[in-house]
DNA sequence: CGCAACATGTAACCCGTTACATGATTAC
DNA sequence: GTAATCATGTAACGGGTTACATGTTGCG
C-alpha cells in the first residue's frame, strides 16, 4: 500500500500541505510508515503530474508560503479505483517474535527482562492510542457511517496492542512460574481471559 | 530486525544450505518477510565475510552439491548481542484500515463485499496459523522452555489474526444493521465478547 | 544565541521484491 | 515434453529512512 492512496484519501477530505501531511501522518498510528519529507514531496509532485491533484501557494505574512494540494476529479476516480482493490492481509512484522525465537542461549532472567521491556512498550503505545481515540475533530466525519467507521479503525488498533500486552504479560507469568506445561490459564489456547 | 538475526538464529539450533533456510522462511508466518533467494544468499556471502558463518560443500548423489552453514562462535557471541537488542514494537502494517479510512465515497454494498473479503482472507489466514501450530519437529524444543515459547509465538499470531477476524465480523455485522451508534454490543470498546 | 516550528525540497542509502540465469533430476 | 524440486547465484527496481540544504519567525 502506497503513500500516494494515503495522500489522495486525506486529500478527498480536505486540502492540505506537504508540510501538513507530513506531520499528520508521522503522528498518526494508521499513517506513521509515510511519515516523512521525501516520500510526502515526491509524491505530490508525481500525483501532480499524474493531474490527480493541484495546488494553490498561499501567501502568509511572516511565514513562508506554502502550497495547498486539492485532490481533483481525475484524482477521485483514481482513489475510488485503488478503494475497491482487493483487500490486502496486514502485514506483520514482529520482530520480537524472532528474538524470542532464538532466546535459548539466554538466562531466565535476561528473558523476562526482555518481555517486561516489550510489554512495558507496549503498554505505552496502547496507551497512546487510547488517547488519540478520545481527541474529536482530528478525524472526518462527514456522515454517521464514516464516523462509525473511523471509531471502528482506532479501535483495531487498540485491539491489536491490547493482545499484545495481554500476550506478553501472560507469556511472561507462565516464564516467572516456570509453567512450560500445556495451557495452564485458559484451555482454549485463546486470548480471551473472560 | 534484519534477515541476518534470522539466519544465525536458525543456524544456532541447527546448520542449513542457503536453499533451506529460503524455503523455511517463506513457508513460516514469523519469518516470511526473509523468504527470497536475493536476502537469503547475500546475506550468508556476508555473514561468511564476517565469519559469523562457515560452511562446508556437501556433494550428493543425483543432486547439486550443497553448502552446509554452520554458525561460528564468534557468531554466537554476536546473536546473544543482537538477543539482548531493545525490543522494537510491531510494525503493523494494515493497509486495509487505509481503504476503510477513506471508503466514504463507496457505497454500503462495496464497503460490505470489502469487509467480507477481507474477513474470509483472514480466517483463511488463522486457519493456516492453527495449522502449522499442530504440527511438530519443525520448531526447536531443546528445553522445556523452549518448546514453551515456540508455542506462544504461534499463539500469538493466531491470537493477532483472530483480534482481525473479530473485529472484521463486528464491523461487518454494525455495518449490515446500520448501528452507528456509541457501541452497542459490549460496552468497554474492546473485542472481548464474554 | 540557539533551538523549535514553519515550509519546501534533494541526495544517498538500505533493504526487500521481482525477475532473470543456469543446470540436473524426478514426476505427470 | 513440460513442469516441479533441488541448488546457487545476479541484476534491476521500488519504496522507505536518514540526512542534508535553505530560509524565516518566535521563544527562552
Amino acid at each position: 500500500m502506497d503513500v500516494h492512496t494515503a495522500i489522495l484519501g486525506w486529500l478527498s477530505w480536505k486540502p492540505a500541505s506537504g508540510y501538513d501531511l507530513k506531520r499528520v501522518f508521522s503522528d498518526s498510528e494508521i499513517f506513521y510508515w509515510s511519515g516523512n519529507n521525501n516520500q510526502v514531496y515526491k509524491s505530490l509532485l508525481e500525483l501532480q503530474k499524474a493531474g490527480l491533484v493541484s495546488y494553490q501557494v498561499q501567501q502568509q505574512a511572516n511565514l513562508p508560503a506554502k502550497k495547498i494540494y486539492s485532490i481533483t476529479e481525475t484524482g477521485r476516480l483514481e482513489l475510488r479505483r485503488r478503494l475497491l482493490d482487493e483487500p490486502e492481509l496486514p502485514e506483520l512484522q514482529k520482530s520480537f517474535l524472532i528474538q524470542m525465537a532464538w532466546a535459548e542461549s539466554l538466562s531466565d532472567d535476561e528473558i523476562l527482562a526482555l518481555l517486561e521491556k516489550y510489554a512495558g512498550e507496549v503498554s505505552d503505545r496502547l496507551r497512546i492510542c487510547q488517547a488519540q481515540a478520545a481527541q474529536p475533530g482530528s478525524t472526518p466525519e462527514r456522515s454517521a457511517r464514516e464516523g462509525y467507521i473511523w471509531k471502528r479503525i482506532t479501535e483495531n488498533l487498540v485491539a491489536t496492542y491490547q493482545v499484545e500486552l495481554d500476550w506478553a504479560l501472560e507469556t511472561l507469568a507462565a516464564l516467572r512460574g516456570k509453567r512450560y506445561g500445556t495451557n495452564w490459564p485458559g484451555g482454549g489456547g485463546d486470548e480471551q481471559p473472560c
